[in-house]
DNA sequence: AGCCTCCCGAAACAAACGTTTGAAACGTAT
DNA sequence: ATACGTTTCAAACGTTTGTTTCGGGAGGCT
């Protein structure tokens, strides 16, 4: 990354600064200033800072979808194999596939979706839902096979709510490991953090349906 | 809310904004016009935006901790009775406390939440911990005693997990509804949502702890 | 050479922001 | 009626924002 081209620079130096202090609280000239870049590079290619913070999201999302894009390809060709935790090892992995090198990219990728959540109705549920809407949709399909037991539209529901509980929580990493070595005095790794929350989640989608 | 005063008046309309398009992105003078008030008034009567953004958040926290401190108490008194459902069932009327009238208002409260999770690292987190970090660590407590089974750190790390599925969800509750309902062509009520989420929760708390 | 396309750089732009000011209007008690 | 503290108002302040402009340089092509 010591010399890498104008564009790249300032992608990587966008998606940092994004996930630390949000997308409004960052300004171009804090982004391009830290890059060592000309203020006026963003716009020459990029058009605006809304086409910016898409084009940071894409490079996340690009290799996360083809990486689970892939998995469950394999997957379909073997029903036999679908399985809750399968599916979710599925999606562990496919995280992984947008770190390049450094794993701190992963923390960012689930601090940025937390960002693009709660500034929902602005251009970014758009551009999720076009370039992205099939992608989980075909892993919704897959989960409801694997959890015959669950009626697809409870599957879907408690899906959201997985997520929620994922980008909650990977994208507040950090500070819940610093509650929880003040209040336990325990320190535990984001390893051991993803256990649990797939043990948490892998509880709540296989959760009894109540009969309404 | 008709003539209400201009203290009032502000509060009303910058917890709507808020809600709608975030912090950052709404503007004192948004704020102040829509709620037809002078500009100044803001900075006269709270000092401050960031004093206005915390003076929001109290007044939702405020009745919501007061009656989730007295259902506590009760139920510290009989001891007997603490039970996962019937804590969960507990911040589930607390939550109803803030609504004031207007229903929509619980609504609008899990968005303000939503979004001062994800702007973390600034001023709402220390206001957060300093004045109700002792009401939560007293919810915990209530916790642990409820499923002896699960150890308390993993109950911290569940409630979290709890946290954010929740706010995730009852955040989006409307884009999710029509996701829904253009999804599957059927319409459920947040009530209904309301009861899908409990039954993950409880599901996921009370997953079987994984040997790490 | 000339020309063209692409990229960079310093400067400037208008607009919007949070905040401050000082005077006018208000209600109330003396 | 006068005086006083409180609240409201229009206007302006200085900064910061995203975006645009325009000159110039590097490299490829005819």
């Amino acid at each position: 990354m010591a010399q890498a081209g104008t564009v790249d620079r300032i992608l990587d130096t966008a998606e940092v600064l994004f996930a630390q202090k949000g997308f409004a609280e960052t300004s171009l000239r804090a982004i391009t200033s830290k890059a060592g870049v000309n203020l006026a590079a963003v716009n020459y290619h990029f058009g605006s800072k809304e086409s910016l913070i898409q084009a940071v999201f894409e490079r996340f999302l690009k290799p996360f979808c083809a990486h689970l894009d892939n998995m469950m390809s394999e997957l379909e060709a073997h029903p036999a194999e679908i399985s809750l935790e399968r599916l979710l090892a599925t999606l562990s992995k496919s995280a992984l596939a947008v770190q390049r090198g450094e794993p701190q990219r992963v923390a960012i990728f689930f601090r940025l979706s937390g960002l693009a959540y709660s500034q929902a109705q602005g251009h970014l549920r758009r551009f999720f839902r076009e370039h992205y809407g099939d992608v989980f949709r075909r892993f919704l399909r897959l989960l409801a096979v694997a959890v015959p037991d669950v009626p697809p539209m409870e599957v879907f529901w408690r899906v959201h709510f997985a997520l929620g509980a994922t980008i909650f929580t990977l994208s507040g990493m950090d500070p819940l490991r610093a509650i929880c070595r003040s209040d336990f005095g325990v320190e535990v790794s984001p390893q051991q953090v993803d256990e649990r929350l797939l043990a948490f989640v892998a509880g709540g989608i296989r959760a009894t349906v109540s009969a309404s």
